[in-house]
DNA sequence: CTTGTCTTACGAAATTAGTCGTATATTCGG
DNA sequence: CCGAATATACGACTAATTTCGTAAGACAAG
């Protein structure tokens, strides 16, 4: 039995799974300090994130000592290709190719010529099959 | 003037959007039954989400006839692209490519041979600059 | 020991999304 | 003209998300 199959976290969950995928292992205070920089929201607030998303199974934690310790309990590439397939079935109608072509064309986030060799690399080999 | 700058279309909207960008103009009655083939809502659901959509200046209406006629008042491509700088920061760290290669990859949305071609072409015109 | 700091736990308010029932108005067939 | 069908408006309910206040326990320093 499997882990969590149907992993839908939400905006929140997902800047802290980030930091948590990140950094490995990290306690609420290390994440709360993270978010801090970007956010302005009480620790508390980060803590309750947390322990939700622990009872949701989406992080496991170790409170075997005072100051719990948290890490993802959900595959960082498992989930962004779930939200990805998701992405494309609800905004560019189940082709990946319109979401590839819209991303690789997005002015604020280029890619540099070393990540277009690493798409080529790819694409060589899905061209092979 | 301008249209909205924040678009941040829910999962039901985008549903709705969907539809609209593909008819170009329909009433609640096209796009409820269109939403009712894989869904199971009320029409009063489709109605109310529609009406707060115009009121949010995501969708046009034409009320001068009795049934109201929507068309999508924010552009497809716009909000595609939008949206996804929004993931590729929040779940890709801000790399495109990590995007594009999980996309590529995806087993359950393969890319035909002609869209590898689509996406091969704008790759060398990207590599060119 | 006592006090101040840090921790977790927990309840509850505020917000947003999605749902639908009911009321009212318009239209059309006969 | 009348009734059935169809349209919009709108209030209200539920569920999920995000927020934080407050309480209580642990710990370290003086």
């Amino acid at each position: 039995m499997s882990a969590p199959k149907l992993i839908k976290p939400t905006e929140s969950e997902l800047e802290i799974l980030q930091i948590l995928w990140n950094k490995g292992t990290a306690t609420v205070r290390d994440v709360h300090e993270e978010l801090a920089q970007t956010k302005d929201v009480g620790y508390t607030t980060t803590l309750k994130l947390m322990q939700i998303m622990n009872e949701k199974g989406i992080v496991k934690r170790d409170d075997s000592m005072r100051t719990h310790v948290y890490q993802a309990a959900v595959n960082k590439e498992k989930t962004q290709k779930h939200l990805l397939g998701k992405m494309i079935d609800s905004l560019f109608g189940g082709s990946p190719t319109q979401l590839v072509i819209q991303a690789l064309g997005d002015e604020s986030h280029k890619a540099s010529p070393e990540e277009l060799e690493k798409i080529q690399a790819l694409l060589d080999s899905l061209k092979k099959q």
